[in-house]
DNA sequence: GCGGAGGCCTAGAAAATCTAGGTGTCAGAT
DNA sequence: ATCTGACACCTAGATTTTCTAGGCCTCCGC
């Protein structure tokens, strides 16, 4: 019965992370993945813990793991409180560095629409810092430290204000040199040169010619590239036919560099989107910057 | 712009509790106290949380130091976070450890009332391994894993259900011997004998003295004792004369080894409470517990 | 003008955390 | 039936974080 205590203390706040990170995941992979360290070091952590409470929090497969029921019961109070932790230190850091601002972007997004438009942006901004990080997926704006996301989504999601941006078509685009070549007796028939694609979007040629009913054309072959803008600058070099989305390809649309090779456009479900966490929404800069985005993609808009 | 992200990550928790300590406590050396480290700790890890934020938390004063208005502004959002998370520990480690209950209690009430009780208290509760610990100020039942508390309070703490279990007096006691001693022609006076005081109930000789107006006697003189117990150790050797606390003298008072060295009882404002954190009350053992000291301390009582 | 309290610094010690590299088990594919 | 890939596990040692020790500085009150 000590009468100085020796404070009994938490378990080590990593040990707290990493559980709820493979129990959101039901993955030590997964989690090691979001947690950038290795799936050894996440089995540790849990471990540890797991030691510390006196008991299992998931049952081991060797095939994938699963949360006991103390585990399961446990994990959605944790992951609120180190949601709010995530916040209360966002808002302190946005507090003392009023002026910064970080997007995080599809690289798409970034490269594609973003990055042309970042001088008008700094210019309108003076002396706010600018930042822009790309990722292919959302970000949890509760844990990171990003004031707006820009994605491609179809449905809006809870817990961040989702703007729908613009309604985006899929339309095959290339140079107009390769267009003649595609130019018999006045039909156009897309073949003999490569279909682009991108990863990511693996799909789309095969959304485009089912909807076109163009079975014909095989949409599985041709050149891949991880980057949308790869692909893109591919078509730009005249290596091929790129399925394009119009958000993206427009400028080059307009400035002739690309022809349409189909007057055909087939809406997507999901198009962009600005992405505002709720716990900006009351922040000026991130407001006016928004806004700004909005109405610049809304005079993007209208030269389609 | 990289693809796979950097990760942003998050200031270390460390940091943060640091920062969060220091600020409550307006002092980094009580911070560290609390975090059971050395000040240097402390302000180090502040230091790296104001690099990571590119701001100052905290004005240095030679003698102190005071938040700035970001660190004022910043600090509730944070012990809020923190104190969930604590919480959401201590939620999932109740639930591993089914049976098992700790108290905190004051060093006093923990040796002169529940020591001796808890023999009975297990035996009642077969199966609950209970632990007590001794300490001079509530735990902050957020953060530390306790799941009630013993502690003489005045006023009912928020955040905390307070359950007076007794009103206390203050009463001057001594072994039968020296209470002859004491009888000069059937009155009794208070003399020839040490004062025996603890040291942290420094002014109870002082209060009964007062409100007896029995100015003759020096209430500052006589040994002191860290430890109300070994100050009534004292007293059961013979060595003095203490001021009894009627809720933790009554048992010696009823055996007869010691005797009321005056009849006048002088209430105390302050008297043995339970604490009952908030997240615990629909915690059925807990509960179960909590009304058996309630019980076992209005039997005590009855007995006065 | 001295002593103590509080904060600051730095180097090195101690502890925490992570990685590497190898094992075992299973499910689905060949 | 066997192979292969995915996943979890272990351990030892590397790396990073965190802490302590011990000395310094400044201010306040005596």
């Amino acid at each position: 019965m000590a009468v100085d205590p020796p404070k009994l203390r938490l378990p080590p706040y990593t040990a707290l992370r990493a559980f709820e990170a493979a129990a959101r995941h039901s993955s030590f992979v997964a989690a090691a993945r979001e947690l950038c360290v290795t799936p050894a070091a996440v089995a540790q952590q849990v471990k540890a813990l797991e030691a510390w409470l006196g008991g299992a929090l998931f049952e081991r497969h060797s095939k994938g793991i699963a949360l006991t029921p103390q585990g399961r019961h446990a994990r959605p109070a944790l992951s609120a409180a180190m949601d709010q932790m995530g916040l209360a230190v966002q808002n302190l850091r946005s507090e003392m560095r009023g002026s910064e601002l970080h997007i995080a972007a599809l690289p798409a997004l970034a490269q594609l629409w973003l990055s042309p438009r970042l001088r008008r942006l700094r210019q309108d901004f003076p002396g706010v810092q600018i930042s822009v990080t790309a990722m292919e997926e959302p970000p949890n704006f509760k844990r990171e430290p990003f004031d707006m996301g820009l994605f491609y989504l179809d449905a809006p999601r809870k817990d961040v204000r989702t703007v729908a941006l613009a309604k985006d078509h899929l339309l095959p685009v290339c140079t107009p040199k390769i267009l003649k070549t595609l130019r018999v007796k006045g039909k156009i028939r897309l073949h003999g040169h490569p279909l682009l694609h991108d990863t990511v979007w693996d799909d789309d040629w095969a959304r485009w010619l089912d909807a076109t009913s163009m079975h014909e054309v095989d949409a599985t072959t041709g050149p891949q590239f991880s980057l949308y803008s790869m692909a893109l600058q591919a078509a730009l070099d005249g290596e091929g036919l790129l399925m394009g989305r119009e958000c993206l390809v427009a400028p080059y649309l307009t400035s002739g560099k690309l022809r349409a090779a189909s007057p055909i456009r087939v809406p997507l479900p999901t198009g962009p989107n600005l992405l505002l966490p709720a716990h900006r929404a009351d922040h000026k800069l991130t407001q006016q910057i928004a806004n700004w985005i909005q109405m610049s993609f809304s005079e993007a808009a209208s030269t389609f």
